[in-house]
DNA sequence: GAGTGGTCTAGACCACTGA
DNA sequence: CAGTGGTCTAGACCACTCG
């Protein structure tokens, strides 16, 4: 059977031609947008809005390539095409002869999977997290717009300091829209083993995605310099993080200073 | 025909079974290595190595997907997973209709794609460049060691000033291995227009390809003060950068200093 | 209209996993 | 062993570019 000029079946002119193909089952047909798009783009938007919806949780698998493909009555590589991009994006992980299974950050090998931060002389060295603080206000303005709040909006703001070799390094403060991290205590940051991003996951049902970052240099203030044991006016890097779940919707801001005298922030450029 | 059981012409057993193809001419049989890699990958490995041998230059088209599949003797889908690997590693560029063609730095619409400075006021603003020094000297021993020289080769050292809206906020200290960058002045530098990287391309063929950076904060010395015009101590972004060409081979190393007063490094986690 | 990349299909076989 | 993802092929049609 050839491809776009389908004969069987309910899908006339499969690829470009019907945006609003019968075939995708649950689309729904008000989509004001003309959008034509390529048919794996639309397998992959409706497989994200599983994700999102928690069809399949953090963790799980997901249905072969093969239940897919008959599920959205096309063919098994458009499917793969789709999860190919899901992939690349870190939504899902492929494991050859098991399945595809919805990324996590909650059973990561390494403790930090967004932080940067490296030691100079290469050593991983495991960190030692120290919650200062956790109290719910309402959120300055600044972090309102950045958050997508209302001015006047509850978030839970953290404090945190983390630790190398006894010695601290980074200064983090965090700030989460209150409504969607009911209940959450310093206790139950400090109880949790693994990455924090993972117990949001777990216990708030929100999946850090991606996140952008802003970086400076900046002086340290009074209470910085003292909690991260160095003089006041010391060079420090400044990085603000604002990151986001499914659809670019932004879920927390992070403004992190991090003491790079036997430390460094890695990138790379491509 | 199926695909691997190929009972045509000089290729038995596609895919995995022969490493050494004979289908793929060109390619040396005393790879020690047991090479266990898929038909893709090795043609891969092929354009690369046409790249990097200049077959195509920088900004040429490439064969069609259709001709390079007839002289790697293999399907166009398989030359097309490869094409699409080296597409989203930058090395090439599909424009639909048109072809497929080297990546270069010298027809870039912005002026900097590796610098990730950007204003803080969102402005794009253009970069005025200053050429302070460019001279050649034998490699200092770090410098030898991260361009991965031998001690006492020559290197060419550059130092430029970078201003945007006529104040001073990026000072760059750049070692090229002298070898390749033969004939290297201050006025070439200061004549070209385009991004540093396309003059590297065109004059003295070396393609920039990725790079690592390592990103600190640090306080300004007298020297940096002066040249950025902040008071000495002043707390200023510390980014090393170390570009690399096809293979991984180092061949640029940059310490810069940035001032952050009005300007961040922008940085996308994923 | 010819040529290019982009999408889609159908079907084969391979490599890996775990019962 | 069956089931999963991974590779490869052959062939169709679509969308875009340019002469």
């Amino acid at each position: 059977m050839d491809a776009a000029g389908s004969l069987c079946c309910n899908r006339p002119m499969a690829a470009h031609a019907s945006p609003s193909n019968p075939a995708l089952a649950g689309r729904p047909a008000d989509t004001d947008a003309p959008a034509f798009s390529p048919l794996y783009q639309q397998i992959k938007a409706l497989i994200v809005r599983s994700l999102q919806g928690a069809e399949w949780k953090p963790g799980e698998a997901i249905p072969s390539e093969m239940e897919l493909a008959a599920r959205f009555k096309v063919s098994q590589g458009t499917v793969r095409k789709a999860i190919d991009e899901l992939s690349t994006e870190n939504l899902l992980v492929r494991r050859q002869g098991k399945g595809t299974f919805v990324a996590t950050h909650a059973e990561q090998k390494v403790q930090f999977r967004f932080l940067r931060l490296a030691a100079d002389d290469g050593e991983p060295a495991e960190a030692q997290r120290r919650f200062i603080d956790c109290r719910r206000l309402r959120a300055p303005s600044d972090i309102a717009r950045a958050l997508n709040l209302k001015s006047g909006d509850t978030v839970v703001q953290v404090r945190r300091v983390l630790s190398f070799r006894a010695s601290p390094v980074v200064l983090d403060d965090i700030w989460l829209p209150g409504q969607l991290f009911k209940g959450l205590t310093a206790e139950k940051l400090s109880e949790y083993r693994g990455p924090m991003y993972g117990l949001f996951e777990t216990d708030f049902g929100v999946r850090m995605i991606r996140a952008e970052e802003k970086i400076r240099a900046v002086a340290a203030d009074a209470v910085a310099a003292q909690l991260l044991g160095l003089a006041p006016g010391a060079p420090l890097l400044s990085v603000e993080r604002l990151s986001l779940t499914y659809h670019d919707r932004p879920v927390e801001l992070r403004r992190g200073l991090y003491n790079t005298t036997s430390h460094h922030y890695r990138n790379e450029l491509s």
